[in-house]
Parts: C-alpha cells; sequence; structure tokens
DNA sequence: AAAGGGTCCGAAAAGCTTTTCGGTCATTGC
DNA sequence: GCAATGACCGAAAAGCTTTTCGGACCCTTT
C-alpha cells in the first residue's frame, strides 16, 4: 500500500489554500464546502476539488471560537484503574463518538487537587460539557469550582441533590438476582456480598430482602459482608456451609466473590448447579465464563449507563434540564451456575 | 460547603473583561497574567485580582490558533475492552496530564472506517501527535491517512519500519519466566500458552527456550499452544500430567491460563509450589492475587510502556525523532505459586 | 433600451489571545 | 533647563473559519 508520506511540517492547508487553488474567496469556498446557497454547482465543484486535492480539513479551533462551541466533552474519571469506569466510559465514548463530539480523557486517581486541576485544564478549553465517573457507587462531594457548563455525574451521584446523577439501580439487581434464583426453585437462599461500606453492597442487599418478603422466604443467615475478593468468598462460603448445611443458593456481592464461593463449594463436594446455586454480580466476562461452572451474574449495563449519561448531557448542553438521579436497569445472564432445578 | 452556583449562560470571561476591570488594555493584561516583562508590579497586581475576581481562564481556543500548536494528543485504541489497552492508556493520560497536555480518548473498535473517521475528526482538531494503541503484539497496518503530525504506535507495533513503536518485550519476558523458575531450582518445565497466532505467545516461547538452552535444559514436551482461556489450561494441564507426570513446574502463557492449570493441579492433587511451580504472564491483579496460592507472574510494564509512548511522541512533536521500535521491560512479580523449593 | 429581479460571489467582521512595535511619561545626567 | 534613556502601556496584526451584507452580473420584461 503507497502511503502518503506524511509531509511533516507541511502545515495543513487552510481554507484559503483551497479558495486560491479553486479561484474564489475564502466566503464562497466555505459556503460551498459547507452546503451553504447560493454556489454555483460549477463553483461548488471546484471547491470540492481543490480540497480534496489539499486533503483540507477545517480548523476546529477556528471554528469553536467562533461558535462559542467546540464539540468536545470532558470525561473525568477519579479510578481509571477500577473495574467499573472503563466500560462507562466506553459507553460515552460511543455515543458521543457516533456524533461530532470528541471527548477529553482525565484521571484524577481519587486525589482531589488534581481533579480541580483536571477541571481548570478542561474549562480552558472551553468543553461543552463534562461527565464525572465515580469510582464507587457511594455519593462523592460536587466538583468543587464553579463550572459554567453542564456536568453529568456517572455512577457515583453527586451528593448535591440538584445536580444530575445517573446511576445503576442496585436494588433493582438485588431484587432481580433473587427472582431469578426462586424461578430456578430455589427457598434457602443466602447471601454472601461485599464490603458493608459500598452502598453497591447495601442496596443489593436490600433488594435481594424486598424479593424474598415478596415471596414470603427468610434469607439463610445474615448478609455475610466482608471484602470484594476471592478469599473472602471462600472463606464465608465455609462458614456458611458450616453453620447452615442445607442452603441451596448463594447470591453472591460481586462476581470475584463468586469465584471463592464456587471454590469452597467444590471442595466441599456440593455440585453447583444441582445441589446449591451460585450467583453473583458485575458479569465480568472473564471471571464469570472461566468458572466451573460459568457463573450466571447480573449485569449492570454500565455501557449502557456511560451511553445514557452521555445522552443526558447532550440534552443538558441543548437545553438546561431537569436534574435528578436517574437509574439505569440490570440484567440476569443466565450460565451454568444456576441451571433450573426445577 | 457553599459552592458557588454554577452560572450557565453567563459566558467564560474573556481577557477584555479582565483588562477592562483592571483599567489596562488587553496586551497588558495578557502580558500581566504571563509573567512577561515591562509590566508595572502595581499593575500586574491589579490584572492577577480582576482575572481572580472573574475567575478568568485563558481560551484555549485562540491560544492554540495563535500558537500553532494545541497542546492536544489523541489516543486511538483499537479495542478499549481489552486488558491491555488500559494500563497503556494510563501510563500515557499520565504522562500527558502532568504537563500540560490534553488527551483525547478515540475508540475505533478494531473497525478501519471507524479508525479513519476518528484519525480526521483528530487532524481538524490539530492535535499535536497521535498515539496508537494495537490490541494484540501483532504488527499491524499504519495509519492509512497521510498525518502530517508525529504518530508513535504502543503495543502493536506498526508494519511499516520507518515508524516509531514502542512495544513489550516478549522474548526477554519469556527468559525471565525461565530464568525464575531455574533459580527455584526447578528443571523439568513445561509451557502451557495461548493463542499461536499471537507472537506474544510465540515470543514468549522463544524467550523461554533460550532461557532452557542457556541452562543446559529441556522443556518438557512440546509448547502447548491453544487459547487464552482458562479452560484451556485446565484441559492441556490434564494432558500434561498425564503424559509428564515428573513435571517440576509449569510456565503458562497469560495468567488465565495459569488460573486453569492451578486448578487442574489441585484436582490432581498436585501441590503447588512444592511439587510443581506456576507462572503466568501479564500480572493481573484480580487473577494474581484470588488464586490459591497466588501466582507469580510476569509483569509487562504496559503503564510504563504508556509513558514510553507518551515521552516518545513528545520527542517527536519537538524534533523530528529517530524512528524504530523500541521495547519497554519486564519484571517478574514473585508470589506463592512459586516459593523456591531450594 | 432601460429597469428590475435573481443569482452568485467577495469584502469584512466577529470570535480571543499573544506578540511586536511604537508611543508616552518620568527620571536622570549634564 | 534640556535631552536622552529607560520603564511602562496600548494599538494592531496574526492565526482561521463562518456569516452577513453589499455589489456585480446576467437575463428578462416592458
Amino acid at each position: 500500500m503507497a502511503r502518503t508520506p506524511a509531509p511533516r511540517g507541511t502545515r495543513a492547508a487552510t481554507l484559503s489554500d483551497v479558495a486560491r487553488l479553486a479561484g474564489v474567496s475564502v466566503a464562497t469556498a466555505s459556503k460551498a464546502l459547507n452546503g451553504r446557497n447560493h454556489v454555483h454547482p460549477q463553483t461548488r465543484e471546484r471547491v470540492m476539488q481543490a480540497a480534496a486535492q489539499l486533503s483540507f480539513s477545517p480548523n476546529s479551533l477556528a471554528r469553536g471560537l467562533l461558535a462559542g462551541r467546540t464539540g468536545t466533552v470532558g470525561l473525568l474519571t477519579s479510578d481509571l484503574v477500577g473495574r467499573f469506569s472503563l466500560p462507562i466510559l466506553m459507553g460515552a465514548e460511543d455515543a458521543f463518538g457516533a456524533g461530532q463530539v470528541s471527548v477529553f480523557l482525565c484521571d484524577a486517581r481519587g486525589d482531589a487537587i488534581r481533579e480541580r486541576h483536571h477541571v481548570q485544564a478542561l474549562l480552558s478549553r472551553r468543553v461543552d460539557g463534562l461527565i464525572v465517573v465515580g469510582s464507587s457507587t457511594n455519593p462523592r462531594p460536587p466538583l468543587a469550582d464553579a463550572v459554567d457548563v453542564p456536568v453529568v455525574y456517572a455512577y457515583a451521584p453527586s451528593e448535591a441533590p440538584e445536580d444530575l446523577s445517573i446511576v445503576p439501580d442496585n436494588v433493582n439487581a438485588g431484587r432481580m438476582a433473587v427472582e431469578h434464583l426462586i424461578a430456578c426453585g430455589r427457598t434457602r437462599i443466602a447471601h454472601i456480598s461485599g464490603d458493608r461500606e459500598y452502598s453497591a453492597a447495601r442496596d443489593r442487599a436490600a433488594g435481594a430482602q424486598a424479593a424474598l418478603d415478596a415471596a414470603g422466604l427468610e434469607l439463610v443467615g445474615e448478609v455475610a459482608y466482608g471484602a470484594w475478593e476471592e478469599g473472602w468468598g471462600r472463606a464465608a462460603a465455609g462458614m456458611l456451609l458450616d453453620r447452615e448445611p442445607d442452603v441451596d443458593a448463594v447470591l453472591c456481592g460481586s462476581d470475584q466473590v463468586a469465584r471463592g464461593v464456587l471454590d469452597t463449594l467444590r471442595e466441599r463436594g456440593r455440585r453447583v448447579p444441582e445441589d446449591v446455586a451460585v450467583m453473583g454480580f458485575d458479569n465480568w466476562d472473564v471471571l464469570a465464563t472461566g468458572a466451573r461452572p460459568q457463573l450466571t451474574s447480573v449485569d449492570m449495563n454500565l455501557e449502557e449507563l456511560g451511553r445514557a449519561a452521555a445522552r443526558a448531557l447532550f440534552e443538558a448542553i441543548d437545553a438546561e434540564h431537569g436534574r435528578a438521579v436517574h437509574t439505569v436497569q440490570c440484567r440476569v445472564v443466565v450460565r451454568g451456575s444456576t441451571a433450573s432445578a426445577g
């Protein structure tokens, strides 16, 4: 493939260059390229050819300067390394990229100073809006700076109720999980969760309890809060089996925890799903599909959450929009670990 | 915290506003804020206060338009969902963000059309440079468009030898892994790898072979190529134990494969690391630390790779720079699965 | 043949910052 | 007291695109 060698130093062609080559004024060239009226078809064609020949691409800086709108947004994450920012970011990038919007990515690394620095940088670049992605579902303080563009908080809602936040519906996730287990014929359901400090853990437990109540069932034992780790899942499952040998389903706070629970069940000779069904949250592919049997999990639809945040930001940019907390629904992804006992 | 309510619609303050408030000309205001000479300290102070009062932040668009340099770079990934883009991206973001550079993030999702579209958008935004992050270490075709700014290829090198590429040193990674196993007293070492189509798999195997040769050892069995999955690790380990019962170390093509291998070893009653040492690549935290015992792994230093790519791009922006393929070194992270047998 | 209308093109301004260069004022030296 | 020097400030241009408005030209109609 004979690629044109990149002409370094050859500054990019401007509209003037195109106009000169086409033998028209810059005004006419602009109108021709932007499909405006009052340009003779023949002239337009000449301009188009000239533009193609010079591989002209209009300078977005100048355009943004004039229009007062840049077609850029800032995506401010507090923890890129974490598991949850990435899909949200992908969804947002997807929604924006499909349009004409480019995304500035910033990672504050959980540091408030860095966050302010990034916000300032984004504002000086005149972004049209901002999406702030939290690292957990716990509410976070709103941006410290006065920001004159719309802001949407994703995953972690803002503590300020007047801000617009898009969060996953963890309560409903818990409810759907238990409903699935009940639909699989399970009645003795235990819940091994993660860190109690996370509202995600508490909300899922609350949703699970609601579903149990609705079915007239009781949770087996207490909700076992611990850590978001395989090791905790293994340990907690051991204790659970000691105390409640007749458990027939374990709802786990995350796929990591579920992996640990699966390990212990296997070691104790309990078959999954025949004897005990196991279910996780997050639908983390590498963990869920690598498990034996593959793990049924609740997908929080984070990519959709990112898209929803992007859409909300669009609307807020175009018009002052009602502010509130919106939730995104989740879905159960059924795999081998909960095959129906019915 | 009494946050200033975001004054939506209040267009951002310009330098003229500051100058007017301070009672000076825009030229003086500019010089005062940028620390230029020939401004009376008292005047400078007045300007600074006016700027603070209006929370003025200079319009980067206008600045970039004038300077011919925007202080932005494009980060073009082909597969954001993959495991490897993210740390590279973090490293790059880190290196740039520390300076005054902002990063445009684009995900082409492995689609050439989308890639071209993104490149065009980035060029029209006048980025100062481009980092192209591949989804595997296999060489990829160079960008289809003529690009008049520097480009650095990260992870996947460009097929064009004149391009600048930064890649992990998989050969050396394989060598270091085997050297570690030998240092642990192992002599009967097998290698269960991933997909043969990946140069990463082949390079690591080549490095491992080189280290074995240097130590006068032979690989136990053949390199077992398969898939980057736990299931493959489980299956391959079963076959390995059947054929080569006296193996005392398994080098795995990835942490995922290693997890599967650990599973099978446990089921077959082989103790790790006493009977068999196990080692992976990638140092994927959630897999390596969740394993029992925790998994020794080779970290490819991808974040450092991202930083190196950013630095290389910096240099290429400042001056036409020597083009070539550079490699980034890896490191062994020792955990329980290879405790010394000596 | 002149006027009117329509079609098309071009000049100019706006958007914001930085830099250069010229101008003003005060101070100092003779 | 005058000239020269230095310190400080302001006008203006450059960077690129889009839009508005006025002008030029051609064709038609009376």
